[in-house]
DNA sequence: CCGGGTAACATTTTT
DNA sequence: TGTTACCCGG
């Protein structure tokens, strides 16, 4: 039986450098299928090729696989992989994250899944405002009842699919104050339009049980179904997928339930083991060989994670070279620890950029930052703010959503009186009373009790004038296109005087970032946008589903410093996992509960399975916490990886600050001369300018921006004056 | 409305 | 220790 040319070319193409248990996986006969990928034995490579063969060999229509996954970074390299692959342009590929796609389907149904038309989109910031809202609008204390719980509280329950009414009244008191919330809050969000992250989910499920005919249409376009880091599903998302894959479909789930470490946030591990029982003849791949890691650390690894119960059982191997013993070095204390991996790097004598330096939480990160600052070493540090994240953008976006949906509460509230236009909080108390008596928006508010003539002449003119402006710039910016619309808001809103007030040079750089916004409006890919949705509001929701890079790239030749968290998917030749302490890492509030501290385990075989070529353990035996001189033990996982593939260091080179105690850092007597404003240059920063400054003597620190590494706090005697 | 002083607090993070 | 939130006085 000859088959088609282009069959084999395609396939040979397919199956080329895969191993044999890659290649089962990727040309497995239609069915449901688990495939667990340990890490580094090219899961990603697999989801493509699957998705190759689909097409190619069981021709399966493009648009008839979907392609889930849980970060945007996933989904744009999947998507870009796969158009490679197969020369597709990506129109026709449903490839994206669990929200992003829920978010398609609203757009094209917001009218049957209850919502208005130009929706917008809440993130945790906004929704935790929003929440505060209604806690006052319920006359809660808030010492009683934490915004922070409320929002935990809901989100939670959302993303068990659970609903105000699905909720039963007879449990606690503090239960049914919970609910009340966040009935009250499900209210504020349709009165303004507006739907949190969890809600994309939640009202794309219920679509699908109350319209059957339009599940319907869906459970025949997707054939097959891919979902990327199944271990990672929470239950809203196991449903979302079982109820669309129906009778007829096929589901491919990749995960690996040693890597689960988001249990915390509501992922459900058991989700991998209900796949098998749900789903009729799933057909189950291991990848087990690793491509990444030297024998030794894939040793030191699986001896760690084996103390695990309940796996699914998975063992990681290598063809290549054992390597080196996994290094475990003893700090006296945190100074000590950071000052070993700095000594280790500079001994290295390799690239910056192949190291990464791990750890449990973000505040561990200061004091190896002080160590790296004090030889030179450039960095990174990950984590922060990311840049639809920044106060002074989303005080721009908040306009621009009034002027999409003047109904928006939340952006009413944000921008009101930012800046301050004498729209005072005894004005705002009266529009929310009303708003809620009368259940309508703040916006509708306004117009009401501004005809009512309610309030006093000040106020009044201060809130007509701001209501009439709105619908002037509105009006005057409609026929802009976006990116000259989002310039003539904030040039007009008064956010740039605003924040030209500010004191320091913080102000500055919010001027600057406004600027950017500009330019991220111009640079905005309409073709993303989905039919029948403005460039603005698919902007604005862009924003919120996609917050952007965390920082700006200026990681050319750094050190990476992020948590174990953050790490997870990437790996680095050299990496360093420091502070491994009990109480630490695991860490405290995880120590009494066996699920956690299984977690905390998975977790140091993820921050393990990073490594390449070398792996370093740390911990320190005394630290400095909460401002307290703190004692703990080695971790338990330094225990529990098997000690033939470890050996102890030693620091090698004595450092000239002596090991046993904290730095004296000298200090010239020209410090004090350091002013605002006084250019300076750094060894390995450049020149740049002061900001501020902060402390006296030793403790010195000025913040400085450099021409071309961005702004930075510094200790003081490490810049010299130009 | 701001800013200073202070008290409380302190995982992990994506969408 | 470092941050953040809140309260009160000018």
């Amino acid at each position: 039986m000859g088959k088609p040319i282009q069959y084999r070319a395609m396939t040979n193409m397919i199956l080329d450098s895969l191993n044999d248990a890659q290649c089962s996986a990727v040309t497995a006969p239609l069915s449901h299928q688990l495939i667990l990928a340990g890490a580094g034995s090219g899961k990603t490579r697999v989801l493509v090729h699957r998705f190759a063969w689909l097409v190619d060999v069981e021709a399966i229509p493009l648009q008839s696989i979907l392609a889930v996954t849980f970060t945007n970074k996933a989904a744009n390299e999947m998507r870009s992989r796969i158009e490679h692959f197969l020369h597709v342009s990506s129109r026709a590929l449903w490839i994206g994250t669990f929200h992003g796609i829920a978010h398609r389907l609203l757009r094209l149904h917001w009218r049957e899944a209850g919502l208005v038309e130009g929706f917008q989109i809440l993130d945790s910031d906004d929704q935790l405002r929003f929440i505060r809202r209604v806690h006052v609008s319920l006359n809660l204390d808030e010492e009683r009842w934490p915004a922070k719980q409320s929002q935990w509280f809901i989100n939670g329950k959302k993303d068990e699919g659970l609903e105000p009414q699905h909720l039963s009244a007879y449990g606690k008191k503090e239960d049914q104050v919970r609910i009340t919330i966040y009935q009250a809050y499900q209210e504020a969000c349709a009165r303004a339009g507006v739907v949190d992250f969890a809600d994309l989910l939640l009202k794309v499920h219920q679509l699908w049980l109350k319209q059957p005919d339009i599940l319907a249409i869906y459970q025949q376009q997707f054939r097959c179904i891919l979902v990327d880091e199944f271990q990672d599903t929470n239950t809203i998302q196991y449903a979302w997928v079982r109820l669309l894959a129906g009778q007829h479909n096929f589901v491919s789930v990749v995960g690996d339930d040693d890597q689960s470490i988001y249990g915390w946030r509501g992922a459900k591990i058991e989700n991998i083991h209900r796949f098998c029982q749900d789903f009729p003849a799933v057909e189950t791949v291991r990848l087990e060989q690793n491509y990444r890691s030297t024998g030794m650390i894939l040793a030191a690894a699986n001896s760690l994670i084996s103390q695990n119960t309940g796996r699914l059982g998975k063992n990681l191997w290598t063809s290549g070279a054992q390597g080196d013993p996994v290094t475990i070095y003893a700090g006296f204390n945190d100074w000590d620890e950071a000052r070993f991996v700095v000594n280790s790097i500079r001994e290295l004598q390799i690239p910056f950029s192949e190291v990464g330096i791990l750890y449990r939480s973000n505040a561990q990160s200061r004091v190896i930052e002080e160590v790296l600052m004090q030889f030179n070493i450039p960095y990174h540090v990950y984590g922060g703010l990311r840049f639809f994240e920044r106060a002074e953008i989303k005080d721009a976006l908040g306009y621009l959503r009034l002027i999409a949906n003047r109904d928006d509460d939340a952006a009413f509230e944000r921008v009101v009186n930012t800046p301050t236009r004498g729209i005072g909080d005894r004005t705002l108390v009266a529009l929310r009373e009303y708003a809620v008596a009368q259940s309508v928006s703040l916006w509708r508010a306004s117009i009401a009790l501004l005809e009512q003539n309610h309030f006093p002449a000040r106020a009044a003119h201060a809130l007509s004038h701001f209501i009439n402006w709105m619908d002037t710039i509105a009006r005057d910016s409609e026929p802009l296109p976006l990116y000259e619309q989002t310039e003539y808001v904030i040039q007009n809103s008064g956010l740039v005087e605003h924040y030209r007030k500010e004191k320091g040079e913080k102000g500055l750089a919010r001027i600057e970032n406004l600027e950017e916004l500009v330019n991220a409006a111009r640079q905005f890919d309409l073709s993303e946008a989905i039919e029948g949705l403005s460039p603005l509001n698919a902007f604005l929701a862009s924003s919120a589903l996609e917050a952007g890079d965390r920082q700006t790239a200026d990681s050319a030749n750094s050190v990476q410093l992020m948590t174990m968290h953050a790490a997870k998917g990437l790996e680095f030749p050299v990496v360093f996992l420091c502070g491994c302490e009990e109480g630490i890492f695991p860490h405290y509030r995880s120590q009494d509960n066996p699920n956690q501290l299984e977690e905390e385990r998975r977790l140091c075989y993820v921050g393990m399975t990073r490594a390449m070529k070398k792996l370093y353990i740390t911990y320190a035996e005394s630290r400095r916490l909460h401002g307290k001189e703190t004692h703990h033990r080695p971790s338990r996982f330094l225990r529990e990886i098997s000690p033939e593939f470890c050996k102890e260091a030693r620091m090698k080179t004595t450092v000239s600050l002596g090991v046993m105690n904290r730095p004296i850092n000298k200090m010239p007597e020209d410090i004090k001369g350091i002013q605002i404003g006084q250019h300076v240059s750094h060894h390995v920063f450049g020149k740049g300018i002061v900001l501020q400054h902060e402390g006296h003597n030793e403790h010195a620190r000025i913040q400085v921006r450099f021409e071309t590494s961005g702004t930075k706090w510094l200790i003081a005697s490490f810049v010299t004056a130009v």
